[in-house]
DNA sequence: TAGTTAATTAGATAATTGTCTAAATAACTA
DNA sequence: TAGTTATTTAGACAATTATCTAATTAACTA
């Protein structure tokens, strides 16, 4: 399984995180959000679906991305953990 | 500013945050929890000093390396708003 | 079936990163 | 003051990363 710290690090990846929390899109709305190539917005893409960030879905030649939480509550709780000092 | 997604991507400076959870410690302290140079844990330090994860303090000859806890709100506030998905 | 569209894979490259050793700085101590 | 200890700075280097272009795969359409 990939990094998830190392897959938040991206600006861009966040960003498309962040796109993907209001609407699911494919990997064509995705790359038109960038002033980037498509290979390389696809290869954003498959560290997140790596690191569990995101799900992939073919639908007919389009492939659809969803945001996926569950790695994302894991990391938050890891950092709440953080900011209660002391408790340890 | 130091980029606080960066300085958390690396799995030495996530344990030197956790090592700092329950008491503050000088980097000699710290950098012999780690199997690595103390020029390498230096620059970890200072990583994420500029990120502001940690506060360094000189006392005698030691410099005391404390955590900081803001900016880890506001990254926690990120993804919590990444988890309440669809309310854009 | 041939052509078009969507997306990924492959391979190259420049920039960044994590680590090291050696040297420098700063503070204490005999 | 000379020596020791704690830490950082400097410079080098190998590994990783983000990006690109070109080629490939997969699915639809006339």
């Amino acid at each position: 399984m990939g990094d998830v710290w190392k897959a938040l690090a991206d600006p861009t990846r966040r960003k498309i995180l962040s796109l993907l929390k209001s609407h699911d899109m494919n990997a064509g709305e995705i790359a038109a959000e960038f002033n980037m190539t498509k290979p390389s917005i696809s290869n954003h893409l498959n560290i997140l679906k790596q690191a569990d960030l995101v799900d992939a879905e073919k639908q007919g030649q389009n492939v659809v991305y969803s945001l996926r939480t569950s790695v994302l509550e894991d990391i938050m709780s890891m950092l709440s953990d953080l900011t209660k000092r002391g408790e340890d």
